[in-house]
RNA sequence: UGGGGCGUCGUCAAGUGGCUAAGACACAGGAUUUUGAUUCCUGCAUUCGGAGGUUCGAGUCCUCCCGCCCCAGCCA
């Protein structure tokens, strides 16, 4: 899958410097909680992952990390699954589920209880928080620490048993309440929750912490390099004796900076929440940072790993630009995308000197970066739309598409000039009435002289009409996700965010569009695979071209 | 007056004591262009959070200081 050489970082040079002094197959894995959708950070941590184990002829698996029945869901599951797959990578027989281990982990409990390193705590939650301590001072010992081991293994197995209601009882590690790391004073392993959990089902009722599962499972999978986000680096040392206490094969723990975005937000509980709120349709709105959204906004999968690849791996906690993700989608499209016009916002240009009922055959490219793939025909007629915007009746210096009086060159068609602006009883401009150059079929001019404006355009007879969705940012502040910045989510809410164009006109080749587009002159577009209220094709804006013109206009 | 991390261009990010501190995005100019797209040139950190020190030589080593992020779920 390797498809240039990507840029190395400080992960793969370690692995770089270990398999020069020993040799062994490098086993990586991407660990989701089935509990949401994936979003585009977690296609950092999948391309790190299963790319890494691709540069080294490795193993990646795919484990979904299950300890807490009452968030999980089956349909969680297969859309990560399926996000995965879209993404490019594939997983193989690597399929596992931390609730595969359940028996071994209670197996691993046991044998801590019976080593003396872990007790059963009778403390409530709220006590358990109090007897914690603080960030600047040592926490207390649960008066249930000292328990026998004898007692200690018969009430964690009335535990199991169902005897104690939720919240009665947690099996905790017996380490150090006065350590300065929060992780190691005393954690919770296990704790009862009477919910059925959508693999194991009403097996159990105590149910592994996602710190005692999360390190033990990548013992188990023999993982070698444990790739995980900044904040879990001070969860290392419990991991670490944990695989000490129990004895068995230690992974290597490594920390990168997960990703942040300016204009989106990454987490999974805001994303949740924008679902919730209705704020979006779904996890596949096509403004969602989610891979379903990106999905069906139209994103290649191949752009978001150019991303991934570009935007680098460090433990610095950086914001990336948007921009560089917009980059990637362009470089990806221009290269790919047929060419095709559509017009918006249409103004009837009329051509008063082209025969009424003629319809002539134009040849247009399908896309000048590819020379393979080919030419295609585009009906012209006396009557034709143009874009609005391309139409000033009073145009500043610098604006060279038409104005009353100008010529300028419909693509792939003729040099049309402009005699006249028909406005109606509200003086808007309703049609434009203009000559076209019978010298200058398929735009070239005979005589030499210079056009410097070409504009797309749909033959009126010819169009046909789909619903165009134009996309923006979900968020006008640059950083949503700072809560010092933004304590409410809703106020910044980009109320911009969509545009529904309902009836844009397209040209005729469109009819059975399938895959993404340029829409020339206006930006990449993609088919949704829904249709719209009115049975119409929906087309989504996937990122508009770059627009030098209307940073002019903008100074 | 806890513990763990991080600070190199507007944004990411290379750099692991020795040529003038990579590259990308962004930005600004210019050329080409039947997409104001693409492409192509050009410019864009005398300086690496700050101050000392070690060294013939420091972004890279040492000391101190400053700033930012994470941790007090029976979440992951």
């Amino acid at each position: 899958m390797s498809e240039v050489e990507t840029p190395s970082n400080f992960i793969q040079n370690k692995i770089e410097e270990e398999l020069k002094s020993s040799s062994f197959t490098v086993h990586t894995r991407f660990p989701p909680e089935p509990n949401g959708h994936l979003h585009i950070g977690h296609a950092k941590s999948i391309c790190l992952n299963f790319g890494l184990a691709d540069k080294f002829s490795g193993i990646c698996n795919l484990r979904f990390d299950d300890t807490n029945p009452s968030k999980e869901e089956t349909k969680f599951v297969k859309a990560i699954q399926e996000d995965v797959k879209w993404l490019g990578f594939d997983w193989g027989n690597q399929l596992f589920y931390a609730s595969d281990y359940f028996d071994q982990l209670f197996e691993f409990a046991i044998r801590l209880i019976k080593k003396g390193k872990a007790y059963v705590d009778d403390l409530t939650p709220e006590q358990m928080r109090e007897y914690r301590g603080t960030l600047s001072e040592p926490g207390k010992n649960s008066p249930y620490r000292d328990r026998s081991i004898e007692e200690n293994l018969d009430l964690f197995q009335k535990m199991k048993a169902g005897e104690f209601e939720e919240g009665e009882k947690v099996l905790r590690a017996k380490i150090d309440m006065g350590s300065g790391n929060l992780n190691m004073r005393d954690p919770v392993l296990y704790r009862i929750l009477k919910a059925s959990h959508h693999r194991t089902g009403d097996k159990w009722c105590i149910y592994p912490m996602y710190d005692f599962t999360h390190g033990q499972s990548d013992s188990i999978e023999k993982i070698t390099h444990s790739l995980c986000t900044l904040e879990f680096e001070d969860h290392r040392p419990l991991y670490d004796w944990f695989l000490d206490e129990l004895e068995i094969y230690h992974p290597q723990q490594i920390e990168f900076a997960r990703l942040n975005l300016n204009y989106t937000i990454l987490s999974k509980r805001k994303l949740l929440q924008l679902v919730e709120e209705r704020h979006v349709d779904n996890w596949d709105d096509p403004r969602m940072p989610t891979l379903s959204g990106m999905r069906r906004r139209g994103y290649p999968p191949e752009a978001i790993r150019e991303f991934c690849d570009r935007i680098g791996i460090s433990k610095s906690n950086a914001t990336v630009d948007f921009a560089l993700l917009e980059h990637c989608v362009r470089e990806y499209l221009n290269r790919t995308a047929t060419r095709v016009m559509v017009v918006l916002r249409p103004l009837k240009v009329v051509l008063i000197n082209y025969p009424e009922d003629q319809v002539e055959e134009m040849d247009a490219v399908n896309n000048p970066e590819d020379p393979n793939a080919g030419t295609r025909k585009m009906p012209f007629s006396r009557t034709v739309y143009i874009e609005r915007d391309d139409f000033m009746e009073d145009p500043p210096k610098k604006f060279f598409r038409l104005a009353p009086g100008r010529e300028v060159r419909l693509k792939h068609a003729y040099v049309i000039k402009c005699e006249e602006v028909i406005k109606n009883s509200d003086g808007e401009i309703v049609e434009l009435r203009c000559t076209y150059d019978p010298e200058t079929r398929s735009g070239a001019t005979q005589d030499g002289r210079k056009i410097k404006g070409t504009l797309h355009w749909v033959s009126e007879d010819h169009a046909h009409k789909a619903e165009v969705r134009l996309y923006n940012h979900l968020f006008t502040q640059e950083n949503p996700a700072d809560e010092k910045v933004c304590p409410d989510l809703k106020s910044s809410l980009n109320p911009d965010s969509l545009e529904i164009i309902e009836e844009a006109l397209l040209e005729p080749s469109l009819k059975n569009a399938k895959g993404g587009y340029q829409f020339l002159r206006l930006g990449y577009f993609s088919v949704d695979p829904q249709k719209s209220a009115s049975g119409d094709q929906i087309f989504n804006r996937v990122v508009t071209l770059r627009d030098t013109w209307a940073k002019i206009a903008n100074k």
